[in-house]
DNA sequence: CGTATTGGCTTACACGTGTAGTCCATGAAC
DNA sequence: GTTCATGGACTACACGTGTAAGCCAATACG
């Protein structure tokens, strides 16, 4: 396992189309399109489908021809990408500490009450790890 | 206060050169290359000369002749320019959510007892902000 | 069936980014 | 003083990115 697929790199607006075939596969590029225009409205279909095609280019998406239409599929998960991303921006911007990069967050958003339990809950559990079953 | 100056978008090589300025400024173009190459000696001069001067003209820098050569001077500081990347990287990555991605985080890297008693420490003082002096 | 629409394929194009090279003036070294 | 090295300005150039438009085939509509 582990396989190190090798995430390829998702800019910005790249991230936007990623992150509505993620939330259902496999999709339509028109299915697509809609949870983009959904989320807003500014989106040129047109763009849309560009960037789809970019994605399967980077290996990021594959598609099924069904009939007419192609639907689409990630080739790499929401995780995987995350991870990647994450791990890119603590090195560019916290120089890979990850203290400081929580210290920030943490400072500069005042959290509620409860998101702070949950966190704590969070950490709890992280140096316990493997222990709850 | 808070004059939000608008920090210039700062792309990943860049990233590199501000924080050799921000290692102590102000510092002439050749001292920000030596912090670059002793850090990464694949750094070309020429290179960093060129990032230079597309900082200042972004307005990430300014600079000032000195004799023959330039002191260069941060215009942003790196708390702003820190904020600002955290800020579209959450909203890029985790959609805003903060909560998400502190879960991603805290579960990705393995923290260790301090680090993470540390960051309990810091959660206690985020909800009674202002209280310790 | 002919026509408008939809969906994919190809092309466009400006601006950003990484990575330097060239040109030129000035100051340092002989 | 002539030469070489230093430092900044200008130029280069390919690839990525945001943002689409044009072309063409199949399908849906009437």
């Amino acid at each position: 396992m582990n396989a190190q697929v090798k995430v390829p790199r998702i800019s910005e607006t790249e991230w936007e189309v990623m992150r509505a075939v993620w939330a259902g596969h496999p999709a339509t590029a028109g299915e697509i399109i809609e949870r983009l225009t959904a989320a807003d409205p500014t989106w040129h279909p047109k763009t849309a489908k560009t960037l789809l095609a970019r994605l399967v280019r980077k290996g990021a998406l594959d598609y099924e021809a069904q009939g007419r239409r192609y639907v689409y599929e990630p080739l790499v998960s929401e995780r995987q990408c995350v991870a990647a991303a994450s791990e890119s921006f603590l090195e560019r911007v916290f120089g890979g500490s990850l203290k400081p990069m929580l210290a920030h967050f943490v400072e500069s958003r005042r959290l509620s009450r409860e998101e702070m339990d949950e966190l704590r809950a969070l950490l709890e559990n992280g140096w316990s790890k493997g222990k709850r079953p």
